[in-house]
DNA sequence: GGAAAATCAGAATGATCGTTCTGAAAACAC
DNA sequence: GTGTTTTCAGAACGATCATTCTGATTTTCC
């Protein structure tokens, strides 16, 4: 190896996943990575390989990225419900806020591609096990200092908060206010007590 | 006007339905649609414009059925937490048995397109707002019948039902099994009692 | 400094897209 | 049957897509 690469491979990823969150698969040409993360596209497919590999290691990215910053916390002895609450509103945080198109990538490419590329619905299908996973323990935790009603069954109340994951990311993509987004949390979590 | 049309524009429009809810927009080309509705490209062209308008008539002809099917019976004063609950199975039911592919429109068109196209967004903005509504009515109906706490706040549990829909079409596009749909359908009636 | 090797920016390629155009076919009036 | 008008099937068009190719540039080694 001579010429040294001009790019921070991470940092290109990390462009892609904004881009891919933002418009989905399809709507996002190669171009408009190029533009964005200013790699040349020698330096795109050499890196990723092509666009559908990119995607996936963006996709697996975004994912992991997600579980470290709001999951991993749920599995700690101290876990409780304000942890989980806060994973909603930190949710809320990223999809509002900043910008204001992003999205939710795991949302929007079960939605565009799961039924069409098992490869990509298995991955969603893994995250979203462990999404649901990880609420059911923290809910365990939760539920050991009485937290939550002892009759609730974690399991269960696991993925349906993974469900209101997604239904509370369908609402903010469609441009309601943060206070619907809000009450929408408010009510999922008074479902649990 | 001499030679007749050889389609019915209803029906043409009904496959188009049935096409733009399976792949979305960018997926669905005007060859998969010549192709599918077996209406040739001029058919298509002077009968709904072109590909947007095709597609925004589509979007409306579903969110006005879905309206029909399931929502307007909650207006009704003898609805109960019986037939809101239908709404939830009758959904699981369109997006699981039949073929296999078919995905909510509403929730894929918010995914793809909502935050770049204004009108789309204030489409399903307002499509959503009368879901809400709906279910709030149902749900005020339902508690004067006692099947659900008084202490409900039936505005808000009606975005609540609204988002919980959209969760549960993420779910279900994503390939999870029937029992886990039903599993989280339960959760989200139970919120409620 | 010069040769070698890898990267760069952007042109080239072939496919596919939405849309328009065209000549043949069909249906009605007479 | 003939003429007129509309629809039809599919070719044609320009734009855009993902991907590959190319000649120039940069960096390291000697």
């Amino acid at each position: 190896m001579v010429r040294t690469r001009a790019f921070d491979p991470s940092e290109a990823l990390s462009r892609a996943v904004e881009l891919f969150s933002s418009r989905g698969y399809s709507e996002t040409s190669m171009d408009d990575l190029v533009k964005a993360t200013g790699v040349s596209r020698y330096g795109l497919y050499g890196t990723f390989g092509n666009k559908q590999e990119l995607f996936e290691q963006a996709l697996e990215r975004y994912a992991d990225r997600m579980g470290r910053r709001s999951f991993l916390r749920l599995l700690e002895p101290d876990a409780s419900l304000v942890h989980i609450r806060a994973i909603f509103e930190e949710r809320i945080q990223e999809m509002c806020s900043s910008g204001k198109n992003h999205g939710c990538m795991i949302c929007h490419t079960a939605m565009e591609l799961a039924p069409h590329d098992r490869e990509i619905e298995g991955v969603l299908q893994r995250f979203m096990k462990r999404m649901s996973k990880a609420f059911a323990i923290g809910l365990e935790s939760a539920k050991e200092r009485g937290e939550v009603r002892a009759s609730l069954d974690a399991r269960a109340a696991g993925e349906f908060l993974t469900g209101a994951l997604f239904g509370l990311a369908v609402l903010a993509r469609s441009g309601f206010a943060r206070d619907t987004l809000d009450s929408f949390v408010a009510s999922t979590m008074s479902s649990l007590t």
